[in-house]
DNA sequence: TCGGTTACTGAACAGCGTTCAGAAACTGAA
DNA sequence: TTCAGTTTCTGAACGCTGTTCAGTAACCGA
């Protein structure tokens, strides 16, 4: 049945153009300012063909947020490689700030408000799984650095540090999206801001010189 | 004009009214779900009656979000009593956190949004004066620890230390806030993630032992 | 050729923040 | 006491939103 095969195509191409044009606009305006609307307008559908593509505006949202997520994880998976834990999680954590920078309108989405993929399936079937999961993966860093006796005492909980640099660097991020460019604060550089959290938090939590392997 | 009180004072019991209902709704729901309907209807006035007393929707969640802020102000000022700066900064993030944790709603809308109050005129007047500022507040007791010799080289910026150390308990407040109960991640108790990263951030931007006062 | 599936339109719905003409209540001076 | 003027509020709208749905037109396999 090529004809069939056809119609499947076809379809497939609209929603591609649904969500070419949607990641367009969102991109420029935020995603609270595009509408549904004009998300058809700039294709030339109604505003109810959408809905033949997508669930809802949220479905269409989280589409776009989650390739993007991808494109953390592809950034972050190299850095597999690097045989120092601690290393890699430095490595880790500019990768994590540097994805907020490029999509920030999805990185707000994902970590900047009540998170709506706790449900979604397309995001559970990623979790605990190092290659596709960066709380899985970064945790795996930890895990091996506590082993190998590099972290203080009180720092020996690899979720514990896991959750701890996740915030840390989470932080840096977060300001820089909501507050970058406010005059109240004169902020130092993106760049200078990053490595100082970053070192600061993996110096306390890091011991001055790395024991023998396997120390606790 | 005595009559002419009265009516100034009724109107600004009506004005607190509004204030209260509003502040017992959005704590329940926050603020996207309450609607200025169901706020006039707590009080049995119709809707437009609102606009007779703010301007819109925005600027009476920001009356109550300025009012939850001078909480943390509140919270934070007795800290200035503390001598040794650097205890005077791990006390500041244990207060901030508690903030962000006390009013969520109000934190979200002051922290985890593009900020709507870099030209509010109410806040713009607090701006540098350290007793009702903040940042100016944590700088302050940063650059008393630097004038002391107690920071490493590399966090001898007291503008870089205060960015640095506010990201870092931004970080903690807005994952609790966000992600709090979210199954992907087997969270450590709140109160443990908190003091692991203002001793971390510590640690990693303070000298070892304190040397002498003025020392570079 | 034709019945059934599919893709889309355009009008509608309920709800939102906001505005505004008009009514009602109160004020201070005549 | 009367009465014009001010203040406060109502209730109906406006334009916008996400979303639904009956109707239409195109296409499909038989």
């Amino acid at each position: 049945m090529p004809s069939s095969d056809r119609r499947a195509r076809e379809r497939q191409q609209v929603r591609e153009r649904i969500l070419a044009a949607a990641r367009r606009l969102f991109a420029q305006h935020g995603f609270e300012a595009v509408t549904l609307r004009k998300i058809a307008a700039a294709i030339d559908y109604a505003p109810g063909a959408i809905y033949l593509h997508f669930k809802d505006k949220e479905e269409l949202i989280r589409t776009l947020c989650l390739a993007d997520f991808d494109d953390l994880t592809r950034a972050v998976a190299p850095l597999g490689r690097i045989a120092d834990p601690v290393e890699r999680i430095r490595r880790i954590g500019r990768a994590y700030v540097a994805f907020a920078l490029k999509h920030p309108h999805s990185y707000r989405l994902l970590f900047l408000q009540r998170s709506p993929y706790e449900h979604d399936e397309r995001a559970l079937e990623r979790r605990g799984d190092p290659r596709r999961d960066g709380h899985a993966f970064l945790k795996l860093a930890a895990e091996v650095a506590i082993e190998q006796g590099r972290l203080r005492e009180g720092y020996r909980d690899a979720e514990l540090v896991t959750e701890t640099f996740w915030a840390a660097v989470h932080g840096v991020a977060s300001l820089e999206i909501n507050f970058a460019g406010n005059s109240w604060v004169q902020w130092r550089p993106m760049r200078r801001r990053t490595e100082a959290m970053i070192e600061a938090v993996l110096a306390g939590m890091c011991v001055e010189r790395p024991a023998k392997r396997g120390a606790r």
